[in-house]
Order: structure tokens, then C-alpha cells, then sequence
DNA sequence: GGCTATTTGTACGTATGTATC
DNA sequence: GGATACATACGTACAAATAGC
């Protein structure tokens, strides 16, 4: 049974499946990323926390966690202990669907 | 061929060998214990996290845990969840191989 | 400035499924 | 079939940094 999430705003919208046979952190990690290249995720934008996203998304904290840090080491986003995630503000730039969005996605 | 791995500073060096016959877990359990048993680890020195330990070395992190989680049983290791393992206190100081053979083995 | 809640980061321990010998 | 090893996912716990009041 896939695992569907949109945001009140559709900024980021997922589709996880456990039974698909791929991992699901590489789901979500392909997922997330997509989203912040595709410019739904603004730069410098906060992001949900990963206890957060983890509970909406009923999958464990670990995973979020991991996710996070593979597309931080990318560049996608961006991390400091006690504060939020956001997304990195060099990559957001380069990408074309952004600045053409400016979409809100908070939280 | 073999595994070889050496902390920055050498308190713990050890040999893996996949093609030896003998598990990886009993060599890897083994040459942990003596380099406790040496003197080699001081007490209450953390020692490497599971997942780290399992990546440098190229096993499994589960083949880590099985150790760690022997080697607590037997007095060497001290842990508990949220914060790093330790060398127990009581062992690295005096003797060792008395409590070990008192063990049963496990699993 | 201080206090508290939140968040990241880290770490342990466990469970389950799979592959291989 | 059993033992060994690995991969994936989860739950929990704790420390440090941060943010907000």
C-alpha cells in the first residue's frame, strides 16, 4: 500500500511504497530530491524537522535523517544543529523551475 | 584477503580474514576482547560507534553489535542507548580472562 | 540574561528478510 | 537445513546547539 503525502500547500508530494521492492529511503531520498530540482522547495526555505516528516509520513526518524544527510553532502540542502533545515541556497539557485515558482512551502 | 584496521592512535588494530574459515564474528570478537585484555583500550574510553566501526572495518554493522553486545555481557564493554560504548571500568585495569570463560556462549 | 522547548546529530538495541555456503 | 553475513527499517535515548519567550 503506497504511502501518499501532500502538504497543505502541494510543495512537496510524495508517493513511498513498501512492497515496490526499492528501499524506501531511496524512494524518499529520489523524492525529495526531485522536489527541491523541480523547484517546489524554495531556497532558503525551511523544511519540515525530521521527526516531524517522519511522523506524517509514518516511516521512522532514521530514515528522514539519512535523507537529509545524503542531500545535504549534494547541496540540496542545508543543516545546523538546534536549527532548521533549509534548503541549500546553492543549488535552488541554479535550478531554472525556481525563481520562475517561488513557491511557499514552510515547515 | 585480509582486513586490517588501526585507529588513529593504534589502541585498537585488528586483522579480519574472510577466507580463514573462521567466522568474522569470532575474530573480530577475539581481537577486540585482547586488545582490552592488553591494556590497549583504556577504561572508560569511548570506543568506536557500531556504525563506524562497521564501515571502516567492511563488515556489517549487525556482526558489530553481536560483539559489542558479547563483550558487555562479559564485563568488558560498557553502553547503553543514546551514548557511546565504553571499556568497562572494571576490566581494563585488572585481569581479564576469568569472567570470559565464565560466559556461555551465546546465540 | 535566563529558561524552556525544539531540532539536529549521534548512538545503541532490535526485528525482519534475504543471500550464500 | 542450519549457520553465517548482510540489508533494511524501526524504536529509543541522550547531548549540544538553537530559537523563542
Amino acid at each position: 500500500m503506497p504511502i501518499e503525502w501532500t502538504d497543505s500547500d502541494p510543495e512537496l508530494s510524495l508517493r513511498l511504497d513498501r512492497a515496490f521492492g526499492e528501499p524506501l529511503r531511496v524512494q524518499f531520498e529520489r523524492a525529495l530530491r526531485q522536489s527541491i530540482q523541480a523547484g517546489r522547495l524554495e531556497a532558503g526555505e525551511r523544511i519540515s524537522s525530521t521527526r516531524r516528516l517522519a511522523a506524517e509520513l509514518g516511516i521512522s526518524r532514521g530514515l528522514v535523517v539519512d535523507c537529509y544527510t545524503q542531500l545535504e553532502a549534494e547541496g540540496y540542502l542545508s543543516s545546523r544543529p538546534g536549527s532548521a533545515t533549509r534548503v541549500g541556497v546553492g543549488h535552488a539557485e541554479h535550478m531554472p523551475a525556481v525563481e520562475a515558482r517561488a513557491t511557499t512551502i514552510r515547515d
